[in-house]
DNA sequence: TCTGGGGTCCTAGGACCC
DNA sequence: TCTGGGGTCCTAGGACCC
């Protein structure tokens, strides 16, 4: 009998997130925009019920919000990142392994658990989130980390459940897979839901039963694990050391389009500094910068261009003057004139961690680059992003992403904590 | 009349995730 | 006017080598 898996996932996060810091969202429907505005990415249960689906563009969803009052907001990272930090220590207690999977869920290693009764055992624990966040969360326990996320999503779905659904019990795991839609199985996109359609394969217990051969022949190795998992066999373990990463980006879309070569020069400086700040936040060098922008995919009609530029970067740096110097060369390359350029972005790939890399002969001196490096970060870090950047970055930052009803830093920034009148 | 087989490394692109 | 950002993993195919 494999150890048994849990997966706690908060439910609607982003908007609990916000309801945390303001009780006036409570109740109501909210919803949280993507970057730049453009989408909704979390929706109340309120907002949910108005029909607004996940990934809804704000603009065609403008009469509903109008019409019903849905409260609207710019999605306020820090305030989630910070959010996640206490949720995560609310379930320390609870779990002597986990994997943070994502910002709003952790599997949870219940090795040396099984004696207890596990389903009391995780109401303990979300009861403690919910204490200690005022998150409201489902728990899903299984044999394999497949079934658990399933059952959570089940436990989401069903009220039945009452939060917490336990695929461990093999009738109620062939219950809940009957009635599965196989495009709601973790791991199963459009592409090989369409392709399972064909061959009759509708739900996660037909999947389930798939010819394991077959699933190879359709989907290789991964549809392949995804089969053994169902049946409870597991193919994947909770991972309870962060891997190293591989790469990393930094990529936007545009406020307002940009159709000179100047302004797309400063965007791009922006984004490389930005990443030479995130690798050596992380302790990284990278051995290769790409460097892409392209017009807009929505408006077909409209002139198209999309442009990708691989720079090597030897020796492998950090150094955000390097990358800038590369991004630009990039941008130089891939540059036409006559187009309305609406997202651009840098990308590190190569990864390695900072004292491991490589050296070469002519080096120069990097101590002194080094040394700078530190300064601009202490700067940056003290007097907020973007305090000291380089002048080719541009002071007319007329393609800044939107981001016009974000809430306060409420728990990250002293000036933004809430006041309480005695 | 006849033209190998097998291995590694790298890259691009697809699919999927939250 | 207006459609996110940041990741991972896998495979196919080309280049290259002996």
């Amino acid at each position: 009998m494999p150890t048994p898996i849990a997966l706690i996932d908060c439910n609607n996060y982003y908007v609990s997130c916000e309801r945390a810091s303001d009780s006036k969202l409570i109740g109501v429907p909210v919803i949280v925009l993507s970057n730049n505005d453009g989408c909704a990415v979390a929706r109340s249960a309120e907002a949910k019920a108005l029909g607004i689906k996940m990934g809804d563009p704000v603009h065609l969803i403008r009469d509903k919000i109008e019409r019903h009052g849905i409260r609207v907001l710019s999605s306020n990272y820090t305030l989630y990142g910070d959010m996640q930090r206490r949720v995560v220590a609310s379930i320390e207690d609870y779990a002597r392994d986990f994997e943070i999977y994502s910002i709003d869920e952790t599997f949870i290693d219940l090795a040396g658990f099984e004696d207890r009764d596990l389903v009391a055992h995780v109401r303990a624990m979300r009861d403690q989130v919910l204490r200690w966040t005022t998150i409201p969360t489902c728990v899903g326990l299984g044999p394999t980390k497949t079934l658990a996320k399933l059952g959570n999503a089940a436990a989401k779905k069903n009220p039945l459940f009452d939060s917490v659904a336990d695929l461990r019990d093999e009738a109620v795991r062939a219950w809940v897979l009957d009635r599965f839609a196989v495009g709601d199985v973790w791991g199963v996109g459009g592409a090989t839901a369409a392709k399972l359609a064909a061959l009759g394969i509708h739900t996660a217990g037909q999947l389930r039963d798939m010819p394991i051969k077959q699933a190879r022949a359709m989907g290789s190795v991964v549809l392949e694990r995804l089969v053994a998992e169902l049946r409870g066999v597991p193919s994947g373990v909770v991972e309870t050391i962060e891997p190293q990463r591989k790469g990393m980006a930094v990529t936007r879309s545009f406020g307002t389009p940009v159709s000179d070569i100047a302004t797309l020069m400063g965007a791009v400086t922006q984004y490389a500094m930005r990443a030479g700040e995130k690798l050596r936040g992380h302790g990284l060098v990278a051995a290769r910068l790409t460097v892409f922008f392209h017009t807009n995919r929505f408006k077909p009609d409209a002139p198209q261009y999309s442009a990708s530029r691989m720079v090597a970067l030897h020796p492998m740096t950090n150094d955000s003057f390097e990358l800038v110097a590369a991004a630009r060369r990039g941008v130089e390359h891939g540059w036409r004139d006559g187009y309305a350029i609406t997202k651009a972005g840098i990308m590190l790939d190569d990864l390695i961690a900072a004292e491991l890399r490589p050296r070469t002969l002519f080096e120069g001196d990097t101590v002194k680059r080094v040394r700078l490096m530190e300064a601009l970060d202490s700067v940056n870090s003290r007097f907020g992003r973007f305090s000291a950047v380089p002048a080719t970055q541009g002071f007319q930052r007329d393609w800044k992403m939107r981001a016009d009803m974000k809430s306060p830093a409420w728990t990250t920034r002293i000036e933004d904590v809430p006041r309480v009148r005695a």
